[in-house]
DNA sequence: TTGACAATAATTGTTAACAATATTGACGTG
DNA sequence: CACGTCAATATTGTTAACAATTATTGTCAA
């Protein structure tokens, strides 16, 4: 029996999104296929589709005959992308009430990761909160149980974590461990409403906090940027 | 100065894209590289890059060294790819009532797309309607100047008349114009609520309409199936 | 020192060849 | 006639080589 294709593009495409949400790699750095082929001992071919796949999400862009980059949202891109996202997450929000009012839902899983962002907080280990802050939300997709849902939604993670690191200030407050909380809150009570708001004034406050004036343009090189 | 890339695998794309909502691609054929080879002058590297892109996005269906496939949604997809629309246009729809009300939308494109509709529902030319009832979906994602909403969409709406292509049974009816017509016309009076509710039941209704134990297996060759 | 220009190096774009696998059809056996 | 086996064919997977383009470096003159 045949199984379903499981390339090394999909780790291209993993390791770079890996490495955006840890913020080792930062807007506009430039990503020449023979660097990961000698580092990871991939072919040129397999991060070439790797890219081509990150290229259509709009993380990396490609032009031609030029390395690829990886994306540095502007202030209406980054609009954007959150306005995708809350067309999305609000969806999100509505399906997992409906399956908890129905008793379908498991929360354990998001409420662990609560928890460990509530305490990576205080010990102000603001790497590791943005990262996984960043899971948050992507769990939350998955637990619709629709991976066409899951497919829209994963590509904006990154991005969204891009546009932080240009024009976030201070990326411990970013994404706020109490507004989670808060919203898992709403799901287990039932509140539809509640939930809703939630999901969008979180995200709505992502984008206000950040400030669109800090365009800092640096053009970084690739050394140890991955692990 | 260098110009983004626009290679011949979009025009795989492009072109799987379209046969499908012409409802020449159906469900479960193969496609093999060598015949799009053949047929169009494109290399098999360019060919296999298309493919990979309908694959990431679910149109296409690969297993290892097999050929590609066109996807044959199941009915649990079927409804996930309906959800994830509806929660992707229902957002659309709220977009586009604020644009209205702030005079930034301009229908003229959308209008006489619906007048097209009508036309063509009169005389019934059922293959074309159906065509146009995708566009409709599509065009109205593309007023938003989002794209990244655009892009989460795009995918769907093939696998929507894959669905349709085994699940309906009269594909005349299967995507009212009528109810475009009343979206319009929602939208126009500035009635969010009303607009949104007219986009669910909308899509809805869409998929009540579907009859899953019509499960048509039929499995074609490819012989003419694009223009 | 700075700028333009040329030569070199590095990187991407494209094609072709070969290897590995699946599909097809023929054949023989029960 | 049905079924499984085996060979022949067709298709995909992978790699390597070469061409085209860009990026970098070095030189020279103002």
């Amino acid at each position: 029996m045949p199984t379903i294709i499981q390339k090394n593009p999909d780790k291209v495409v993993d390791l770079v999104f890996e490495s955006i949400l840890k913020n080792r790699l930062k807007p506009g750095i430039k990503l020449s296929e023979i660097s990961l082929q000698e580092e990871f001992g991939w072919s040129r071919a397999e991060v070439r589709q790797g890219f081509d796949k990150l290229v259509g999400s709009g993380v990396l862009i490609h032009k031609k005959n030029q390395s690829v980059r990886v994306a540095k949202p502007t202030e209406i891109e980054t609009r954007q992308i959150y306005e995708a996202r809350k067309a999305i997450e609000n969806s999100v929000i509505m399906i997992l009430v409906q399956k908890h009012q129905n008793n379908e839902l498991d929360l354990r899983d998001i409420d662990s990761l609560v928890k460990k962002e509530k305490s990576l907080h205080q010990d102000n280990d603001n790497a590791k909160l943005a990262r996984l802050s960043c899971d948050f939300h992507l769990s939350l997709a998955e637990l619709c149980d629709n991976k066409y849902i899951v497919e829209s939604l994963k590509p904006l993670i990154p991005l969204s974590a891009l546009a932080a690191s240009i024009y976030a200030d201070n990326e411990s407050n970013f994404c706020s461990f109490t507004e989670h909380f808060e919203l898992i809150e709403a799901i287990k009570s039932n509140d539809l409403l509640k939930a809703s708001k939630a999901i969008n004034s979180h995200l709505d406050r992502c984008v206000e906090s950040l400030d669109f004036n800090l365009k800092t343009t640096k053009n970084h090189n690739i050394s140890h940027l991955f692990n």
